[in-house]
DNA sequence: TTATATGCAAACGCTTTGCATCACG
DNA sequence: CGTGATGCAAAGCGTTTGCATATAA
């Protein structure tokens, strides 16, 4: 099944009605290889010409969010911006700092490492974040090219 | 020297004048055990009875947190908060969940971690962040204290 | 026919900005 | 004096809410 879908049917399982609405909004969230905000749906949804209210798109992202189908991001700039992600399982993401391309990392090692800071400082930890900003294979590529000048295109960007 | 008068010398080396309101600001900023907001400070400050601006708080913290002095952290619930911390090394936060206490913790092994999965992801990593949550040892014990119930003074919230 | 979902616009919270004034170097 | 700092109020931005309407179960 394809993205758009799967985002449906978590909010049929969690008893929610896929309403038109959201199934643009699903779309419109499955379309983004990267991090999105709710003016990026708006928009978008805008240029398609459907009509949707900034409410409803909000709203469905606080549902989309629930369900763990998409996740509230803190970007280094201090904005937010939403990205979709793997509701089953514990994990961060990696985030490219040019074209804002995200995928998850699974948590790994890391857990261990956190237990072993709680210990440490005597806390009970109940929560962990990990973000990780960088250059996408794709943009390091370009960027590269670009560096070194001689058969970079100009002006180009990468995205995915 | 005190945190207060650290924080003066940050701004001072740096080349800001050390004004009065800034030193406010620092001594405010110190007073904090954990994380605070520009709000929390104005309002401290008013419950003294010092006139200082909106403005020059949030200006204060920008220049506190260029200076690394202070950071700017992303709580679970999506809010911001500064907290506190080490401008000369690489760190990360601990922060209690409960009572909002906050403190430093090393890197030390995450950066091989990090390093790993950007190799892994072919991902030229720039920046890393992590952010831990839990129970601080004093809130752990005031929790455990209540759920035991034999010898918990009710209502306390332990505050640092 | 009852619960849910939606649109709109107003309200909101936090942060920034424009601008006149003030203080310091 | 000139640059930097401040206060105030207004503007800005992203997000939420109240409420009447529309739609689905």
């Amino acid at each position: 099944m394809n993205q758009t879908g799967r985002i449906i049917q978590a909010l049929e399982r969690a008893g929610y009605q896929a309403t038109p609405n959201r199934r643009l909004v699903a779309q419109l969230v499955a379309a983004t290889g990267g991090h999105f905000t709710a003016a990026d749906l708006l928009e978008r949804g805008r240029l398609e010409r459907v009509n949707i209210g900034r409410a409803t798109v909000f709203r469905a992202l606080d549902l989309l969010t629930d369900l763990r189908v998409v996740e509230r991001l803190d970007l280094p700039s201090g904005s937010h911006a939403y990205v979709v992600c793997d509701p089953d399982e514990h994990h961060h993401h990696l985030v490219c700092s040019s074209c804002g391309h995200s995928e998850d990392v699974a948590d790994g090692e890391l857990a261990r490492l956190v237990d072993e800071i709680g210990r440490r400082h005597g806390y009970q930890i109940e929560a962990h974040r990990l973000e990780l900003f960088g250059l996408c294979p794709a943009c390091a590529t370009a960027a590269t090219a670009a560096a070194g000048g001689a058969t970079a295109a100009t002006g180009e960007e990468t995205v995915h």
